[in-house]
DNA sequence: TACTGTATTGAAAGCGCTTTCGAGCGCTTC
DNA sequence: GAAGCGCTCGAAAGCGCTTTCAATACAGTA
């Protein structure tokens, strides 16, 4: 290896006979700025002969505009976050911008910090996709470096939660509401919901969607019907144990996260209970593996894609004047998982 | 929003009643410096109440040690690459630093363009998760980018492929390998492999892998045996479809991606076929959903995180003066979607 | 031809930090 | 008491770029 340095804008602009200022001009096509042609032509064939990269820390230094985008997720391994950033960096990329990706595992602690680390970075925007920790006090710390990052002119996204920047709402509220509706419309009366943490943002709009939806159809949800647990697979199969050994068995059971419904489905399989002729089971997300079991698992499907690209064009969108808010739908895919009840 | 300026060491130096130096000294911590005990409280005292946090561009520019790690996969949607990605990105965080995480989604052309666009944030380190398009000649663009990137003393890191940079074979071929042992220890004899894209090092080094573990057991993996498809659902179910009507019908067949395995499955089981009792299928990965479906798919299990962790740690070791390598072994994980033989 | 207005160019001033270089200080050692 | 050592600390030089500012070129008009 022979450690040779990187080129820079000086050996480009020496190389081509303009002055540094020029090549910079047109490397880095400011404005309408076109050059005589001539000395344009020699620039742009140097850049390339040398293999010229612009060193974005310089760039980002002098002009104080960023080229990277900040996405803050719960976990990235989680199907549904990939989901997101999936869309994010490829939006992203159209703009010519690099996505850094941190991952908070679901530690409020970890979320501040991270958000510190990267308002170190100075990226243009930061996404806050996981977010969602409902903290309502003033001295919620994430809120506090949200806004402390939005004062020295970041731009701010979230997804879910409305108390800093732009904010999208996904239709976690809404999707729930509407999967009540189909779910009361199938015949049921008789529902459980297993959800994750209430602290969440996310667990609790879906809940209340859900708990709506049934309402508009006049059906209450009994609070011993809310069961609080982990949103993993096993939190399901384990709740799947419990509700077969009830003396009171509901008819359809809500998972508001597709990988619970999907512990529910095996749970219920393995205990000998038929998904759905016995009972019927929705999820909520429709991740993949929605529609890679069987029975494959109605759920409500977000339109993940759509609310990344919008992250973007949000975080990118020039100098806000004022907050935006943009909501999404999500709709509720009727599939094996589900039927009428058993009569 | 007041558009507050950020605060800067100097900021911090002054409200400290020290020299930028001093301040810089103290809050990036290097080396052995302790500062006269009474100076350094004050600078931190200051930097805290000030709320500083270090620009990274400045310092990566001042330093020239940028704090962050790139990491290029094929598709962070991919649960496969999504695992890596969450261990890089704890592995990062654990050394301070931050994960930029780009997305080729398959394509050499974007992989070189976005390798380009990488070494113009000049990251500490490469970590190529993704590639691995074979091609064997010089003009290999996305190789030239990383020598290039490796002349300008940035270290590279290469999963599955070993002609640049450090490397780490995550046991594809060897897993295959031990995969087609236990399969022929079930007592299959009749083999069909369905697989990705050839130009995919991944695909070849499981291709590889499995037939060498079947010569090793005396039996020959026909060509017209090898399918090659899409790495997806679809493409297995499709391929359950034409070896359901096939004249000869294998008794095991191996999807080298979890996803293929996965719709293999449930190809047979809308045909009518029982996994595993009229054909077992087994698949490589052992990404969430492989324990996710009924039956549980018998599949290759990589350490995942621990490549992830092993490639920061390659990424950040000190000034190499030899590539590495290391290598990991895959585990079989023996379930449902396999047994012997129908008799 | 002289005169104005517009476009292109170069010199130079930073952006916020790290890091030499050398000065200053409090010790120990002969 | 002079010399030497091992510290801490400040001034200042840059890292590679963008962007004023002023100077020059070139067109267009009278």
């Amino acid at each position: 290896m022979s450690r040779r340095a990187a080129v820079r804008l000086i050996d480009v602009a020496e190389h081509a006979g303009v002055s540094l200022a020029t090549a910079s001009r047109i490397l880095s096509s400011a404005g309408a700025y076109r050059g005589r042609g001539e000395a344009r032509e020699r620039v742009l064939a140097s850049a390339a002969e040398l293999g010229y990269e612009p060193n974005l820390h310089a760039r980002a230094l002098a002009g104080s505009q960023s080229s990277t985008i900040a996405l803050v997720v719960h976990d990235i391994r989680d199907a549904y976050f990939a989901l997101i950033a999936g869309a994010v960096v490829a939006a992203a990329e159209q703009h010519g911008m690099l996505v850094t990706i941190v991952s908070t595992y679901r530690d409020p602690q970890q979320e501040a910090r991270y958000l510190a680390l990267l308002r170190a970075q100075r990226p243009r925007a930061i996404i806050l996709a996981g977010s969602g920790f409902t903290n309502k006090s003033a001295a919620d710390p994430i809120r506090t470096e949200l806004l402390r990052y939005e004062e020295t002119g970041g731009v701010v996204v979230t997804l879910g939660r409305q108390d800093a920047g732009h904010s999208i709402i996904v239709g976690n509220q809404e999707g729930a509401r509407s999967l009540a509706h189909a779910m009361v419309d199938l015949g049921h009366r008789d529902f459980a919901v297993v959800t994750g943490p209430a602290k969440l943002m996310t667990v609790r709009d879906r809940l209340t969607g859900f708990r709506r939806g049934l309402q508009e159809r006049g059906i209450e949800l009994a609070p011993e019907a809310v069961i609080h647990g982990a949103a993993t697979r096993e939190s399901g199969g384990t709740v799947a144990a419990q509700l077969a050994e009830a003396t009171h068995r509901p008819t359809c059971v809500f998972g508001s996260f597709d990988v619970v419904a999907v512990g529910l489905v095996a749970g219920f399989q393995r205990l000998g209970i038929a998904v759905p002729e016995e009972i019927s089971v929705a999820g909520f997300g429709d991740v993949p593996v929605a529609s890679d079991i069987t029975p494959r698992l109605t759920t409500v499907r977000l339109p993940l894609e759509q609310v990344g690209q919008q992250a973007v064009d949000l975080a990118l969108s020039p100098d806000p004047p004022v907050r935006r808010s943009v909501a999404f739908e999500g709709v509720v895919m009727l599939r094996d998982s589900t039927a009428a009840p058993p009569s």
